[in-house]
DNA sequence: TCAAAAGTGTTGTGTGTACACCCATGT
DNA sequence: ACATGGGTGTACACACAACACTTTTGA
């Protein structure tokens, strides 16, 4: 990196925020949080959750922080997506944005909007609003990285509660893919990663009760879950 | 994206650099650009090029900028990585960087150091000076993607000329992945994928004349061209 | 006994991997 | 004629895909 002397000249800087945005499984669906916008630009339209970076946070720190305070929620899978930095991106002033994505399990969380927000919804990803600046550029991106990262790791589990079974981990696979798998096959698939541990039985259920599975710790980072389809 | 009033109030903001880690084949080796420091800090260092953002320029143009003013090069391959924040990652300032990684043939350009530059050199990647600032992470990151991308994309041919042969082809990932692969099975694989169009036969080698190939235009942009190792 | 979801195996097809010899050219 | 890198096929192992019936429980 280079730094010219232009450094102590107080060139004019662009404001940096981080935009998050947060996936869950509602309904047999996957959604996504939206916010509306109670002050301007876009006043009143939907955008993804966000805000500015402060001067001693990393940029991890700020999605978490404000992730919070959307939410609520701790411990929640946080992955940097990519930096969207288009000068006109922002009407007012040039704004870098630096996008997250998020996966939790709705059950955890509780919807808090701040001050700076009229409301805050889960949308389903196949039924969204127009949205405020780039954000559904942003919300593209964050789409196919999320089938992406369904593939090839573990992180999908993270929309599961601490315990769960095979057919909850199929439903959450067909639903991100929207696409059937086979029963047998899926579980053939899954067993032969040894990612689960097998935990105990299921009661108080009017069917033949499922074997519960958590997944376990320490696993590498890319498994290749299912197989790349197109 | 929420905007809060304190936009106005002008809250002291980061600065935001682009850095560039440029991969080549020089001499059978994996080789990337780097820069000697003529400025404080990190004064006589080598880090990996790169500057600031200018307000009216995208992100990229500023990465392609960067990059021909120290290469005089352009059509080369640019690919966002990821954007490092920690707030203490340079010791002056506040200073965001959204990394870069490009790819380029060797022949294609002439290194012409800046003046805040004192020198620019091209460094195996298994032969690695200290590197200024966290330039070693943004380095081993890249790293990492390039395989990754050599694995399942075709950006791997943006180092080789407009027509080369197989061997070419298969050194270029022989190199990248440090290991041999099967020459007929490499063959099969490639031709396989129907990524090339047969162009003519070289001339003037003291041996079998090898088939030229170019890569065809407008391919999907992941096609898995080696099996994932480990 | 019924409803509901759980659980379980075999076969065919395609893809990856291992492996060795002859070919075309310039000198 | 020889040195140099180019070019080619077959056999085995493994992983994916297609496919249907029986089991366990609570009501």
């Amino acid at each position: 990196m280079v730094e010219p002397k232009e450094t102590k000249k107080e060139y004019p800087k662009p404001a940096v925020t981080v935009d998050i945005v947060l996936f869950t499984i509602l309904d047999k669906k996957l959604k996504v949080l939206l916010i509306k916008r109670a002050l301007e630009p876009f006043k009143g339209m939907w955008a993804i959750p966000g805000g500015f970076v402060k001067m001693p946070e990393s940029l991890e720190a700020a999605a978490k922080r404000e992730l919070q305070e959307e939410t609520g929620a701790k411990d929640i899978y946080l992955e940097q997506l990519y930096t969207f930095g288009e000068p006109d991106r922002d009407p007012r002033d040039r704004v870098i944005t630096v996008a997250y994505m998020a996966l939790t399990n709705s059950e955890k969380i509780v919807l808090t909007p701040k001050t700076d927000v009229s409301d805050a919804k889960w949308f389903s990803v196949d039924e969204l609003p127009k949205l405020a600046f780039d954000h559904s550029k942003i919300l593209e991106y964050a789409l196919k990285r999320l089938k992406w990262k369904f593939e090839y790791t573990t992180v999908a589990f993270s929309l599961l509660p601490e315990k769960f079974t095979m057919s909850q981990v199929q439903s959450l696979y067909e639903i991100a893919f929207n696409k059937k798998f086979d029963k047998r096959n899926f579980n053939k698939k899954i067993r032969s990663l040894k990612i689960l541990n097998k935990e105990s039985t299921q009661k108080n259920v009017s069917y033949r009760p499922p074997k519960l599975y958590s997944l376990r710790k320490n696993l590498p980072s890319i498994i290749e879950v299912v197989k790349p389809s197109d």
